[in-house]
DNA sequence: TTGAATATTCAAGTAAGTTGAATTAATAAG
DNA sequence: CTTATTAATTCAACTTACTTGAATATTCAA
């Protein structure tokens, strides 16, 4: 797959600037609110009447309204904003190998529309048939006139580029080698389209509505086809030089342990991920195809899938520790396609260590907790990905 | 420590507007040097009038000097500019628990002076005196009237917060709990300041002079007390949410293998680190100081060198696999306080994994490399970052 | 009832960017 | 050798969006 990275770093103007300080009324009104114009001069250091401006042309855009008068103490009483949940949508498309699925969410992150396609093949052409379809019914009857259209967030499987890791090729598409999905996405759904793999996504969905809401840094560590880390550091999403960054799966835990698909020995993703899950039970004569086939197991207390977590805690916790000593989060989220009481239960088993810089006295937040999104992460963190892009101020870089 | 990071978003108006296109100019005229306005223009999205004004606002700064008109073809010959290096400075102080260094070096990163204290406690007190003295004997003479001081860039051993790594207070500060090292430092030093770890400080000399020229997104494994890992992601500097990111020497690497002095076992940093060498050498009744010891024993063939070497091959191989996983960089660099023979010997018996995500075809750059700028690379780097502030725009955030 | 406090708006001023025309100096073409 | 074309730079006018200080509105406290 092509990768329009290369960023290059361009000027600023008054229009860049308006740009930036919508964002930025935007971010503090998402934060805190119901909240006036003063308070938001104050934290985001523009003039009040700048703020004044600005959130007029919101409240134009049906993107702020009113929340009324509010009086605290001495003064004229506040007259408090707050984001129009409805005065915009994004959507949000997760390609699978044999399926697609959609999400429309509004600007408060709620989910307004999810839906799920078959997939017959991988080509761009059959990807992208579908992808209208998805637009087309996602946005029926629903926002002819009013609402506005943000854009599109897609999850497709990484890792993109040419890169050496032969087991990955399940998860890769085929046909895709010379598009630029970007571009291919964006010529198909008629709005700006923006392209990530589904730990990112899944993380960006967690700050945007989940336990990571008002975090600037933390990572998500996600059970998908393997095992992925999203990973946002001060607001910022990371992607790697390549595109690539978040590969813990194939992160060597236990050297000269197991054989991954990817021809190494030890790889996270051979203990903690569904395929570990899969392989362990198919060891035990029980096929697993759903989340809620593992659900049901774990209800049942199968005691095979009960001895596989016990086998993932171990390296699980290494990773976590590992995670911690890199980036230094402010939390370390774990979800994806695994149900909850699993997911708990991994959390709860884990034995991290305490060396660790995480480990300090006074931590606002919990260092390991579950996400909150539930299973359609993915399709609805795409979407999320959109809000986040319209709410978050970024540095001036530009394709 | 005090830790003065809660960013908070603010916005931007013509005066910061105009900050940081200066910075782009800069940054562009640093990166393609020599060149002229218009090329500026084409590459940075701004008007050439911008241009011009800036350039002219910065030759009055004497940040930039004419090189000259260039012809290039039909049309008016380019008149092209360049970084006027002598323009201005910036100091680069190295606190250790024993000594201090200091260097200065200027907007092209040459070092113009270096300095070494001794430093007979840790108190503030002591080092704000040292840090004073140092100032005055770099400056001295130097720069009355002329040259600018952009201000200055420490380097403390960390980690900093209240943290859970015992084995670490060999490297920690006595007496500092209670301060801001920033606030203290700028008041002694009556300049701005930054402060930062000395593998972040490494990573950032490497970008403005070593072999990180001109990339954006990179890792610096830093040979220190320890074993640091300073990463520079899309030209932003990852501190982590608590300003601890990159302890990559508490990473595990061999689960159950030798105990570390923070109580884990299988810590990077009990195989491949100064530490792992000296305590590998004594078992052998050898006892080494300083980095030449080791550069004396490697030029000898010393074969407890060699096997120490052998042994930190492969834990060290594994910290790169896992560093390219996780945040796939350009190249990976290593340095510090470790002799070029030793670091060069390591690289090439490094064994990296083929499945990672950086095993790809066509690289512009070396996975692996080692660092250029030596072992002064602290004290140096501490005053790179001071230039890379200037240098390189930033997202629009404030203390 | 009056004065202080606070939010918001109004109106004027300013910084810094953009745009289009004019100027300058090369190369290419006739 | 002259003229046309091309490209960089500057000049002057214009625009955008922010700041500032005064005016207005509304509440609480004395």
């Amino acid at each position: 797959m092509k990768i329009s990275n290369p960023r290059r770093i361009v000027g600023s103007n008054a229009e860049r600037t308006r740009l930036h300080n919508r964002q930025v009324v935007l971010g503090h009104v998402r934060e805190r609110q119901p909240i006036g114009r003063a308070e938001i001069a104050r934290i985001s250091g523009l003039s009040t009447q700048a703020v004044s401006n600005i959130i007029a042309e919101l409240e134009e855009d049906r993107l702020l309204i009113e929340a009324g008068r509010q009086s605290e103490g001495r003064g004229l009483p506040v007259l408090k904003y707050r984001l129009n949940a409805d005065g915009a949508v994004a959507l949000g498309i997760e390609v699978r190998p044999d399926a697609m699925f959609g999400a429309l969410v509004n600007l408060e992150g709620e989910t307004l529309f999810t839906t799920r396609e078959a997939l017959p093949d991988n080509a761009p052409s059959t990807v992208v048939s579908v992808a209208r379809r998805i637009r087309a019914s996602a946005l029926e009857g629903r926002c002819g006139k009013t609402q506005k259209i943000l854009g599109a967030g897609v999850v497709m499987p990484g890792p993109f580029g040419k890169v050496g890791i032969s087991g990955a090729g399940q998860s890769a598409l085929h046909g895709w080698e010379d598009s630029d999905p970007v571009a291919v996405f964006e010529e198909a759904l008629d709005m700006p389209v923006v392209v990530e793999n589904d730990a990112t996504a899944a993380a960006v969905a967690e700050r945007v509505r989940g336990v990571a809401t008002g975090l600037r840094t933390f990572c998500f560590i996600y059970f998908g086809a393997g095992l992925g880390l999203g990973v946002v550091a001060e607001g910022e999403v990371q992607r790697g030089a390549f595109g690539n960054a978040g590969e813990i799966g194939h992160v060597i835990v236990r050297p000269g342990g197991r054989l991954c698909a990817c021809g190494n020995h030890g790889c996270l993703e051979t203990y903690a991920s569904r395929i570990a899950a899969r392989t362990r039970l198919a060891g035990a004569g029980i096929e697993i195809g759903s989340a809620s086939d593992i659900e049901n197991l774990y209800r049942a207390g199968n005691a095979h899938l009960m001895e596989w977590i016990d086998e993932a805690s171990g390296p699980l916790s290494q990773a976590v520790g590992l995670i911690e000593n890199l980036f230094d989060p402010e939390t370390v989220i774990l979800g994806g396609a695994m149900p909850d009481a699993v997911l708990d239960h991994l959390i709860a088993s884990l034995d991290l260590p305490g060396g660790s810089v995480a480990a300090r006295a006074g931590r606002a937040t919990p260092r390991v907790q579950r996400g909150s999104c539930g299973r359609l992460t993915a399709a609805l963190g795409g979407a999320a990905l959109v809000i986040h892009d319209t709410i978050t101020p970024r540095i001036a870089a530009k394709t």
